[in-house]
DNA sequence: TCTGGGGTCCTAGGACCC
DNA sequence: TCTGGGGTCCTAGGACCC
């Protein structure tokens, strides 16, 4: 008595790529690139000649001289993104959106009403199409792992099932690689045991991947080879950090290279843990250096934040604690800030009080009022006039953006 | 010749408590 | 005083994913 297979895994084709072809008909069956600096994303067209995200324009047009580069439309790609997750869930509210372009969902209770999980995977793939005009496939399996492994199969615009007697047939001649949960580190480090396809994987013994990859990597991954996957479609899941980071150039380590960037990403956190009344207890930071060396500090307080000023302070504490400790360093590259320990629901009136426990001891502690109230007001402005209406204005206007901030906004995730 | 930005989870050591 | 054990939290660093 085999367990159907119910779980789809959903995943638009060449997403940003594939809706520049949509928007300019004379791009079609043509090889783009979204983006020029870096590539984004690549059709398929160019995918042929080796284009693939994350290489530099120059690379790419060494690969495909005939490459078109387009700038993106971000804001086409939300509202496509949406759209169609939202035909997905016109068969079942059992939806587990991964990222912009992709879903899980499990569709065993409305086959009475749609038929078999490949007729649904089906009908979703040819609503994509004829609705939205762009290509997706789908694969369905009995688990959340096999599903989305089936789509990577499938890909492009394709449709797999997997059936569940064959599931083991079907998995065990693929690539490692092509696992969940297995990069170039990992693959690597199998390899130097000969386990190269998810049959060799499968067939080694639990001890010894463990001693490879420790406990929980080896555990999962013997799981997973042989198909036990236990995890189920998750529709809400909360977020647990939030964070931004810019990379800057090659500048030296100096105040006031690091202070208005600091100040300028505490404010894009700042402001949307504030939205969502979700302030953190744990700030991070990162410094990135010239060799691409990176080094992190984090502190926990007792009560959670979420004002910029406040941000930006610690993160810049955090940020001369780990300068010091690298005197030798005389260029950094690249400077994040994140935000963790999230409150689930938090009055933001608390956050006043709270707050200054931080810093007990400064006589300006009631400058925690003023911040307080200046984050509320431009939080106000904003929500009227849109976000660069105003801010700490001295600070945006000497950045340098290399990414729209469109795109940055493309990638945050619902707190 | 060095890709950018937003995330999740795991590990290992140390502090601290019972 | 010595020995041992268990649990939780924090921090720094990595691997991985989209």
């Amino acid at each position: 008595m085999a367990i159907a297979a119910t779980i789809l895994h959903a995943d638009l084709d060449a997403f940003y790529a594939s809706v520049e072809q949509l928007l300019a008909p004379s791009l079609r069956g043509k090889p783009i690139a979204v983006g020029g600096g870096v590539v984004l994303a690549a059709s398929y067209e160019a995918r042929a000649f080796g284009v693939r995200g994350g290489i530099t324009g120059r690379q790419a047009r060494e690969l495909c001289p005939q490459i078109t580069f387009v700038d993106g439309h971000f804001r086409d790609y939300q509202r496509l993104g949406d759209a169609a997750i939202d035909v997905i869930g016109d068969f079942t509210p059992l939806v587990e959106r991964i990222s912009i372009d992709e879903a899980f969902a499990d569709v065993a209770g409305c086959t009475h009403l749609f038929g078999p999980p490949a007729e649904i995977a089906s009908a979703i793939r040819q609503r994509v199409r004829s609705e939205l005009g762009l290509p997706i496939s789908v694969g369905v399996a009995r688990t959340k792992h096999l599903a989305k492994i089936a789509s990577q199969v499938a890909k492009p615009d394709g449709l797999t099932v997997v059936d569940p007697d064959t599931e083991l047939e079907f998995l065990h001649d693929l690539p490692v690689e092509l696992m969940w949960g297995v990069g170039p580190v990992t693959k690597a480090r199998l390899a130097e045991i000969g386990v190269e396809t998810i049959g060799q994987l499968a067939g080694t013994p639990g001890w010894s991947l463990e001693r490879l990859l420790g406990p929980a990597a080896g555990e999962k991954l013997a799981a997973l080879a042989w198909n036990r996957d236990p995890r189920e479609i998750r529709t809400h899941r909360r977020t647990r950090s939030a964070g931004a980071q810019s990379a800057i150039g090659r500048k030296p380590p100096e105040e006031q290279v690091f202070r208005p960037t600091l100040l300028h990403l505490a404010d894009r956190i700042g402001s949307r843990l504030r939205s969502k009344s979700r302030p953190g207890r744990t700030v991070t930071v990162r410094v990135r250096f010239a060799n691409l060396n990176s080094a992190t500090r984090s502190v926990t307080l007792d009560a959670p934040i979420s004002a910029t000023v406040i941000l930006a302070e610690i993160a810049e504490k955090l940020v001369r604690a780990i300068l010091a400790e690298h005197p030798d360093e005389k260029i950094i590259s690249l400077l994040a800030i994140s935000v963790s320990h999230l409150e689930e629901h938090w009055d933001l009136e608390l956050e006043l009080p709270l707050g200054l426990q931080d810093e007990p001891r400064r006589p300006g502690s009631r400058m925690g009022l003023a911040r307080w109230t200046a984050d509320r007001a431009i939080d106000k402005i904003r929500d009227r006039f849109g976000w660069d209406a105003i801010g700490y204005g001295s600070v945006v206007l000497g950045l340098s953006r290399s990414v729209p901030d469109e795109f940055r906004e493309l990638a945050e995730k619902e707190l």
